[in-house]
DNA sequence: GCGCTTTTGTCGCTTAAACAACGAAACCGC
DNA sequence: GCGGTTTCGTTGTTTAAGCGACAAAAGCGC
């Protein structure tokens, strides 16, 4: 655990070993439960020793955690290329692409534990919540206020979203996009 | 270059090393020729220093050897999972999926230049040499008069490949492997 | 030919990963 | 509860891979 610094700039070989045991994390929760899987399991499937796990994360969860907040933080990359102006568009291409990834997930980790929507969403609130506050930085110069609206609009997505993570939503995620974009951006009036 | 041994029992990361290695100069093959590629691509690819390709081969064309070796060692050991008795139709088996590989190897590396097919030959009559050579060893216990057979036969059969390799065969592999069949166990009388 | 660039091998030095071994915790059936 | 087994987390030592730098060779336009 040395938890250096940035993951960029990194020396390769620890980049390598970070992803492969990511990979093997994500490849073992497609075919069975997170508590089944073992750290013996994960560095095997990696083809990385077991100590060489603790060199990198805490324990199984920390691991998890990194998984899942790699993978949305891909989701949200590429629903924003680049930072760019808020437009309705922008926004509703952002939330479709958060609600796909929710309705995906079931079939990633079939195996879904009952903590485990709230581990998702925590993972895709907590990277929403440093891609709003870098996007909305000269739209709400105050930090302030540009905090409370971070926090605020990071969590009607994740809460909008988890109907799907659940499979329990009513409409199609392209619909659920345009409604919660128009309340983002126009409120309840 | 340490060369140590059998490539079992080895450290994993030379063996991720050495597989990622060949697996980025296959990748590469398959998209230009072997010339226009160094050996800084390779390693890019690979995700692995340039030096230490230096570590485990000697050059682009040692890799390359070892790459087709593998490849052929793979195929082999699947058309005869275990050492077994040496009957006609193993015979056929055998030899049908030495044409099928060599069928399929143009596809796999299209900018193939000339004296490619020489070198693919080469990697399978090797291969074919060193599992001939366990294989008929009860059957043929003194060893000049094995080698002999066994230099033989390797190369009938990757001569008659070489049409397959060419793209030139006239019939399909599963003819050809009848045919080389019958004329390896009766001769041509 | 002659510079200029790219690629090739090689060499110390540094560091991440492998490995074996260990005690402690957790998980069982009984 | 109590042995036996598995998994966990850590440690010290060894080794493969990273890195920068280097001279030599190869490729190439002119």
């Amino acid at each position: 655990m040395n938890m250096k610094q940035p993951s960029d700039r990194l020396d390769p070989r620890a980049k390598r070993t970070r992803t492969l045991l990511q990979q093997a994390l994500g490849e073992l929760l497609t075919e069975r439960s997170l508590a089944s899987v073992t750290i013996a399991d994960i560095t095997r499937r990696a083809t990385v020793n077991r100590a060489t796990f603790y060199a990198h994360f805490r324990d199984k969860d920390d691991l998890l955690e990194h998984c899942l907040r790699e993978k949305c933080r891909v989701v949200l990359s590429t629903a924003l290329p680049q930072p760019q102006h808020q437009t309705p568009e922008a926004w509703r291409r952002l939330i479709k692409d958060v609600l796909d990834f929710f309705a995906r997930m079931p079939h990633q980790c079939p195996q879904a534990a009952r903590q485990w929507n709230g581990i998702v969403t925590n993972a895709m609130r907590e990277e929403l919540d440093i891609l709003l506050e870098e996007w909305l930085r000269e739209a709400r110069p105050a930090r302030a206020a540009r905090q409370t609206v971070v926090a605020a609009v990071s969590g009607a997505i994740v809460t909008t979203g988890m109907q799907w993570l659940r499979g329990k939503a009513a409409i199609t995620t392209e619909e659920g996009a345009a409604d919660l974009t128009a309340f983002i951006i126009g409120g309840m009036h």
